[in-house]
DNA sequence: GATGTCATGTAATAAGTTACATGATTTG
DNA sequence: CAAATCATGTAACTTATTACATGACATC
């Protein structure tokens, strides 16, 4: 039943289905994400149940927003949510769970572009995350401090995200450095690969789909310390 | 489909329902969970499939167990999965969802007692996870030097773990601090609290079930640096 | 005039949880 | 003799994903 207390939580300022799927691809997205298809019904259950009220208002384009709001008792549940002591879900992590098995294949060149690819997008997804601490940081002058209660508990939210973000990164640092250091620097890569580790590798090859990676493209600078 | 690419890799090894249940709750804790009304009729179904073949032997003690392998198509389902690129799961972290709402409640009391459990579930976790790489460490004389490819994967997986668990716990901690220095150290404890901040409060109440905290108990001493 | 964004929804399917049902063997 | 562990499953339900359907307005 969590989407319910999501939407609750979402809901304290008034909002149509199309606006929180917004919100679960921005500020939401670290800790939660739904599908459309997943969101109306469930707000109009909701309203069923007697959490919300819509009201149908007319779009700048584009058809008629249906608006939700929280009702007391909608209000009410929110509280009583937001009281109990969680317990911690177990995660399913499919990504760790192929690294898990991939001795499996005993294939360095393999190993090594998944590695690189998971590296390169948890880091894409931890710059999302410091990009939003730096906006944050730029709008407001005296920024981590004097925070009223909302932003206060936001802020720890969002460092939670960027905290193990960057443990990712630094793990996913370490791991290629032991790929690396175990079978040489070669991959898929075309490089005559002269073995004797060429100092310092940039890691971006990933190539989604294809097996073979050539020369690097998409590179991205600037990582954090 | 994960969970039938997850079975198949655990299922390297021929397995029963129920073992591949308890390694869910062992070795596999960190990436994967599932129940056992949920792996029976999968593991069924992939028997249908062709991916895998069953056999029923008897039990040292209770009924009989039927015993999975793979077949050569698991194994090349198996393989092909292993070679794909991961896309990342959004995660849905319930418990941060919450703690980014709870400025809502705009409860010191609250909001302490919820950080406190979800600081004492990461440490838990961590430890846990701590204690795998301890006792590989101490089974194995020269631990993490000349591991076996599956191993060596194995080890990575773990490590992703850790080092995530880590930073959970770090960043938990952090953020006890800010709310010890936004409110002082006060919760629903029954010390008289004299403001000016006991020096080193142990971070341990926690209280599921009930809202006011008693003294400590069930204390676990010995942090990580 | 094609593509993208705004906006709401339904239908079919898959995945996951909770509850129910059964029964043997071991350990305290 | 009670409780835990071993062992397999079904049924009902909830939650989440993918695919389908529709249409206005905006920008290139």
């Amino acid at each position: 039943m969590s989407l319910d207390h999501i939407l609750l939580g979402l809901l304290r300022t008034p909002a149509s289905g199309y606006d929180l799927k917004k919100e679960f691809e921005s500020s939401a997205a670290h800790f939660w994400s739904a599908h459309l298809s997943q969101i109306y019904p469930t707000l109009k259950r909701m309203e069923e149940q007697g959490w919300l009220t819509s009201t149908t208002v007319p779009s700048d384009r584009g058809p008629d927003r249906r608006v939700y709001e929280l009702t007391p008792e909608g209000r009410k549940e929110l509280e009583s949510w937001l009281r109990q002591q969680p317990r911690l879900d177990d995660p399913r992590l499919p990504h760790i769970a192929q690294l898990y098995f991939l001795g499996e294949l005993d294939d360095p060149d393999t190993s090594l572009r998944i590695a690189r690819g998971i590296r390169r997008r948890y880091q894409e997804r931890l710059r999302a995350l410091e990009a939003v601490e730096q906006e944050w940081a730029d709008s407001d002058p005296d920024y981590p401090d004097e925070l009223g209660v909302e932003d206060f508990h936001k802020l720890l939210a969002l460092h939670a995200g960027i905290r193990v973000g960057r443990a990712r990164v630094a793990w996913s640092d370490e791991m290629l450095e032991r790929m690396e250091e175990r079978w040489g620097a070669e991959s898929g890569d075309d490089s005559p690969s002269s073995p004797g580790r060429p100092p310092e590798r940039d890691r971006t090859s990933d190539d989604s789909r294809a097996a073979g990676a050539r020369h690097d493209h998409d590179s991205a600078p600037g990582a954090t310390p």
